[in-house]
DNA sequence: CGATATCTTGATATCGGTAACAATCGCGCC
DNA sequence: GGCGCGATTGTTACCGATATCAAGATATCG
């Protein structure tokens, strides 16, 4: 079932055909109707290949992700699969392609094709200054903004999430903060910054104790590390730049007798289902990876499409449970 | 740069080049090895619009994927993003595209164009049914077997894994063990079916402790439970369909006061990073997400191909850790 | 040497849409 | 009435690849 077919059968021109379904606007109104009445009832699809031939254009993103999980990373990839989520229903529902490729797999045809980019991982910002160069195709980027970046970038408000922190812990009257994480990572780094300023806002002092791998053995260990210091050096409040890392850092501080949050309260990061259900239940800094999603697509879109399209932090929120 | 071009430029027919990068074999040696030369010094790339168009094929493969996490699964998509990595892998490598959708992303013009269909997530199956009648597309679904299934469907193998863990305990003396799970979920009454005809074939007997969500609040809720029992009911080994139930089960007896895997043995089922990193490191079933990406991918091109394909399950291996 | 088989290349039509331009119609206005 | 205008529809020519059939060149064989 060609639109030949269905001009045929509504005694009509293939290009009135074309119009009815698509623009609209230069057609009467009531044989755009019949022609889309006539459409749902042949179950009449739009061959989705000529239009992308004559159009020049493949309706196609590709997304290139990290998907390797490894020891240090737990989670089942750097990202959630949610974020794919977004920028899936985003672009399918105005009609573009998904085109999910791993950052080691071959440079195919159907890739070059693409009209846009999503970059998803921790190498994303290298990566995007060499496709860039090469390619020349609308790119957008997840993750923390950099200074001589010119590609778009969205990522969540680190800073802010920090800060939410900071206030949590000032206004339960925390004095000793510690941050735990690797400073290495620019999202983390960011995540520090703004708890760090916050504080300082307020006239305390933060600590970092820095452990690269992201995993509840790391946050264990610090705080073990911690709490065999001596009583001038006590602390009162951790956040951890990860979910993790904070169970970790409970689990040890539990196993030593201390109470949380009566003596010693953490603030987690992610807000992941895993430290919902966390006994006790974890307090955590919430982004929305679906809304992230969402928003990538969109500025992709925008690129596309030629218009311009800034970088863009979304809002973070703090959750509050128990600990 | 279009085929037309390139044929201009290596003074022969756009034929030839199609041939040249293409089959190979009705063309000259030279010519060929000349004209892809040619092809990579000016960087020419096929146009996949107009070849899908004239092939009436549309190289592209729909995922459907269920992407939201809850609290009662608290790892990032039921799925992990590596039997996405696996299946994108495999079909990018012979020029397939993979479009992602979600289960509620409507159905547009681009995935009723696709070529096959590989579903993946919870309520795959009775999806396939659905879809199968209504597109007649080949299709493969992740997940295990069922009596009445008309589809493919690839898994890893349930009942294998459940054994090893049963064989596990036998071998190092265990006489008492416990099946922590939610026997609704296909998937997991394979796994203790396994578990327990294994332990059957010894002559021991199996329990079975229920608890729907895969949490490790669950799963140490559960363990308390049976702790809290008399004597006579005492158990030396927990099988748990789950890592998260698994390290519940663990932190709880450790609460207690219990060893392990000294008193009680803990086999936990994914061999996911986050139990590899737990405190103690957790003894787990593993089986390989990326292969079984890889098998999705093949079957269903076969299928595509008009081959048949039968359905099959992946080995799985039991990895010996501290628990 | 002629005929046939094989190898290699080319001309043409076609896949199913959409843009550009042309044509038709009805209407208002001078 | 004739002209111009907007609204609506149609004609034609492509987008860039590949299948089909045909044709020229070369090899093989009796």
């Amino acid at each position: 079932m060609t639109m030949a077919d269905l001009a045929r059968i509504a005694g009509v021109s293939k290009i009135t055909i074309s119009r009815a379904l698509g623009d609209g606007d230069l057609v009467n109104a009531q044989t755009r109707d019949r022609i889309r009445a006539l459409a749902t009832k042949h179950g009449y699809t739009l061959n989705v290949s000529a239009r992308n031939l004559r159009l020049r254009r493949s309706h196609t993103v590709a997304v290139v992700v990290e998907m390797t999980p490894s020891a240090s990373r737990p989670l089942s990839g750097p990202y959630p699969l949610e974020i794919l989520g977004g920028i899936s229903h985003e672009l399918t529902s105005v009609g573009y392609s998904v085109l999910l490729t791993t950052r080691q797999s071959a440079v195919t045809p159907a890739l070059q094709a693409a009209d846009g980019v999503i970059l998803l991982g921790q190498g994303a910002h290298d990566d995007a200054v060499h496709l860039l160069d090469r390619w020349r195709l609308p790119m957008v980027v997840w993750g923390a903004r950099r200074a001589g970046d010119r590609h778009v970038v969205v990522g969540s408000d680190n800073r802010e999430g920090g800060a939410l922190a900071a206030d949590r812990f000032v206004a339960i009257g925390r004095r000793r903060a510690v941050f735990l994480g690797d400073l290495d990572h620019m999202e983390i780094a960011e995540r520090y910054a703004g708890f760090r300023d916050a504080l300082a806002r307020h006239g305390l002092e933060t600590e970092v104790v820095r452990r690269d791998a992201f995993t509840m053995a790391a946050g264990a260990e610090a705080t073990q590390m911690l709490l065999a210091r001596g009583k001038g050096a006590r602390v009162d409040a951790i956040f951890a730049c990860n979910d993790l890392l904070a169970m970790g850092a409970i689990r040890a501080l539990l196993e030593h007798g201390a109470r949380v949050p009566d003596d010693i309260s953490v603030i987690g990061y992610d807000d992941t289902p895993l430290g919902a259900s966390f006994i006790p239940p974890l307090s955590s800094i919430h982004q929305s990876w679906h809304d992230g999603g969402v928003l990538l697509a969109r500025k992709l879109l925008q690129l596309i499409d030629g218009k311009r399209a800034r970088s863009e932090t979304l809002p973070t929120s703090l959750v509050v449970r128990s600990t």
